[in-house]
DNA sequence: TTTAGCACTCTCTATTGACAAGTGCTAGGG
DNA sequence: CCCTAGCACTTGTCAATAGAGAGTGCTAAA
C-alpha cells in the first residue's frame, strides 16, 4: 500500500527525530518541532495508522513511536534525500585514498580508514568471492627444500597465494613440468568451474608424474573459492557509544559478528554490484543483525567484483549521509583503478608473461 | 615482605572463593567453607594486614575483600598448585592438534581452537617478530605483467610474502638477476640487521640496473620487521559472560583490546622464550588491560620464536587449571614441530634450494 | 476532517525503611 | 600474648510506595 504525502512526511519527521535521540517520538514532539501544520492529535491518529501498516513500533502504550525496519526500508528507498558531502569531506577522502592501484588492498584499507573516521559507525572491507574470475595465470614456486607456494592471478587482478608442504623433495625441472600443466590446463578457466571438477582438470595426469603432489590440489581448491576470504574491520569501538548496544543481547550479538564474520561474507556476496546495498535489521535472516544496519557497496575492475565495502551500524542509522559517502568513497576507488588501468594501457599492456 | 604461611592460607582461599563467586569474600565465608580453623574475627585481622601489604583490595568499608593483581600475582608465583589435566582433556588435546608441520599457521590455529573450546576465556595466537631471524632465502616472482611477489623464507620456517606494483613491466632476466643479487648478499643474514641497514646492504648497487625496483625495497622492509603481523583471536564472546565486563568501560577496553591488537602484540614481545608468562591486570602499562591477565607461551623451533598462544580473560582467571593447560598445548605443538623435523632430517634435508 | 480535552496506561525516579553483610574495635579468656 | 566473642557502625541492596511525566486512544465538538 502506498503511503499518502502526509504519512511519509510524519515518518520522515519521527525518523529523523528518533535518530536524533535515540528515544521513542511523541505525537507531540513532531508536531511542535517539525511544523507540519498539524495537531498532536492528528499526528497521534496517523502514527497509529503507520502502526498498523507495519511502519512503526511501539515500545509499550505510553512511549512513542520507533521506526521498524519497514519504516526505515521506505525511508531510505524513497523518502529521505541524500545530503552533499561537503568539500572538506570530498577532500579528506581525495586525499585519504592514494594513487596505488596494484595494491588493491592497501587501497580497500585507506578506504576502509576514511569511511570509520568520517561517520560514528564501523568500516567494512570483504575479500570477494571469486566464482566468476578467470584464472590468468598459475606459478608455482620452491620455497626450501620441501615446499610449494601456489600463486593465482585472477582476470580481476586478485593474487591469492599458499603453501602446501610436499613431504619430500620435489626436483626443480618437476615443478616446472606442474606448472605449465597447470597454466596449459587452467588458463582463461572459471574458478568456479574448476573447483566443481578438479579431479577432471588435473587429478588425473599428474598423479603418475608425483603422487606427493596431492596436498597441492586440495591447496589450490581452497585458493579457488577463497575459503579464507578476509574482513577486516575498523571502529568497531565507536559503536559500543551507541545506547542500543547497552543492551547485553545486542552486545553479544554485535560480538557475535565480529567474531564469526559469516554473516558479514554473505550479506557482501549477495549485493548487488555497481550498487549501494542497504541491509536493515530483521531483512536479512542473521538473528545477530536484528538490531544493527549493513550497508555495502561491491568494488568491480570491468565486471568483476574485487571487494567490497561497507558500513555496520544500529538501524538509527544516518543514512542521508552515509550512503553518499560510501558512494563517493567507492566511486573514488574505481576511478583511481580505472586511472590506473589507462596508464598501464598507454604503457602497452603484455598479454601476459613467460 | 615474606608472608607467613597463615596469610598465604587465607589469600589462597579469598582468591579461590573469589574466583568461584566474583564477589567481594567476608570474613566468616571464609571461617566457615575453607576450615582453617580460625575464627572471622582472626581472619578479619589477616585480611586487614593482606589489605595493607597490598594483595587485597576493598571496593567500600562494609564489603568483603578483592584480590590485587599483585595478590594474583603472589598466588600464581608461589601459593597455588597446578591441577593435573584429566586423561580426557589431553585426549581432546592430542586429537585437536594434528600432525601437519610445515603448515605451521594451521598447527597454531588448531591450538588456538582447542585452547578456546577447553577454556571460558579468549584463546589468542601471535605471529612472532622476526628480529632474530636470519634469511634462508628469497624468490623474487613475476606475476602478471607488472608486479612481482618477494617471498623471504626465514631459517625458523616462517614464510613472509607480499606483492609490489612495479610501474612497468620489468624482464625476467632482470628478475633472475635481482633475485641472485638479494640472495648473494642477505643470505644469511638477520632480519634486524637488514632492517636497520637496507641502503647499506642492496639500495646503491641495484638502483643503476633498474631504478623501478625501488618500491621492492620499502615492502622488503616491511617483510624483514613483520609490521603486519597477525594477531587471531577466538571465543570473544565468550568473555562477555563474566559479571566483570558488565561495566562499559571495561567492556570498551576489552574491545579495544581485540581491535588495535597493539597491547597484545608488545606483550607477546616481551613474553620469555619456553615460558609461560603471566600478566595480571595492571601489571602491564597498558591502561586497556587492567582488569584482565593475559597469558602467552612463545612457540619456537631450535631457539627460533615462530609464534606465541596465549589467552585472554578477567583478571579473576582459573590460573590453576589454565595454565597447565596451555603449556601442554604449546609442548603439544612443539613435540608434534620436533616429530616433524625428524622425519625430514630421516628423508635427507637439502641444503637450499636452486 | 481536524482538534481540544481528558481519562488512562505505563515507565521512571526518588524516597523510605528494613535488612543483610561485613568491618574495626574492645575487652575478656586461655 | 594471641585469639575470639561481642557489638557498634558503615555501606550497599532490595522492595514498596508515591508522584511526576510522557504519551496514548477515544470522544465530542468545531
Amino acid at each position: 500500500m502506498l503511503l499518502d504525502e502526509r504519512k511519509k512526511k510524519i515518518l520522515e519527521a519521527i525518523i529523523e527525530e528518533y535518530n536524533r535521540t535515540a528515544e521513542p517520538v511523541g505525537s507531540s514532539k513532531i508536531a511542535s518541532d517539525y511544523n507540519l501544520g498539524l495537531s498532536p492529535a492528528t499526528i497521534r491518529n496517523e502514527m497509529a495508522s503507520l502502526e498498523e501498516l507495519g511502519y512503526l513500533d511501539k515500545p509499550h502504550t505510553s512511549a512513542g513511536r520507533i521506526p521498524s525496519s519497514k519504516g526505515y526500508r521506505l525511508y531510505v528507498d524513497s523518502i529521505m534525500k541524500e545530503k552533499n558531502l561537503s568539500v572538506k569531506e570530498k577532500g579528506l577522502i581525495d586525499k585519504a585514498i592514494k594513487d596505488d592501484v596494484v595494491k588493491f588492498d592497501i587501497l580497500m584499507k585507506e578506504a576502509s580508514n576514511i569511511l570509520a573516521k568520517l561517520t560514528d559507525y564501523a568500516s567494512i572491507t570483504i575479500e570477494p568471492e571469486l566464482d566468476n574470475c578467470e584464472v590468468e595465470e598459475i606459478k608455482l614456486v620452491k620455497i626450501g627444500h620441501d615446499r610449494l607456494m601456489i600463486v593465482i592471478l585472477a582476470n580481476n587482478g586478485i593474487i591469492k597465494e599458499s603453501i602446501v608442504n610436499c613431504d619430500e623433495e620435489i626436483p626443480e625441472q618437476n615443478i616446472e613440468i606442474f606448472n605449465n600443466y597447470l597454466n596449459y590446463k587452467l588458463q582463461g578457466m572459471n574458478f568456479k568451474e574448476i573447483y566443481d571438477n578438479i579431479d577432471k582438470y588435473v587429478g588425473e595426469e599428474l598423479d603418475n608424474i608425483n603422487d606427493k603432489i596431492v596436498p597441492l590440489f586440495a591447496e589450490l581448491n581452497n585458493l579457488l573459492i577463497n575459503k579464507n576470504a578476509k574482513v577486516h574491520m575498523e571502529g568497531a569501538t565507536k559503536l559500543l557509544d551507541f545506547p542500543e548496544l547497552k543492551k547485553k543481547d545486542t552486545l553479544k550479538n554485535f560480538l557475535n559478528i565480529i567474531e564469526t564474520q559469516d554473516a558479514i561474507k554473505e550479506i557482501a556476496r549477495t549485493g548487488y554490484d555497481g550498487n549501494i546495498n542497504v541491509y536493515i535489521g530483521n531483512e536479512c535472516a542473521f538473528e545477530d543483525l536484528k538490531d544493527f544496519t549493513i550497508i555495502t557497496y561491491k568494488q568491480s575492475i570491468n565486471d568483476k567484483e574485487v571487494g567490497t565495502i561497507g558500513l555496520i551500524g544500529p538501524t538509527r542509522m544516518d543514512y542521508k549521509t552515509v550512503i553518499p559517502m560510501i558512494k563517493y568513497i567507492g566511486d573514488t576507488i574505481q576511478e583511481k583503478i580505472k586511472q590506473g588501468g589507462e596508464e598501464n594501457d598507454r604503457k602497452g599492456k603484455e598479454p601476459r608473461g613467460d
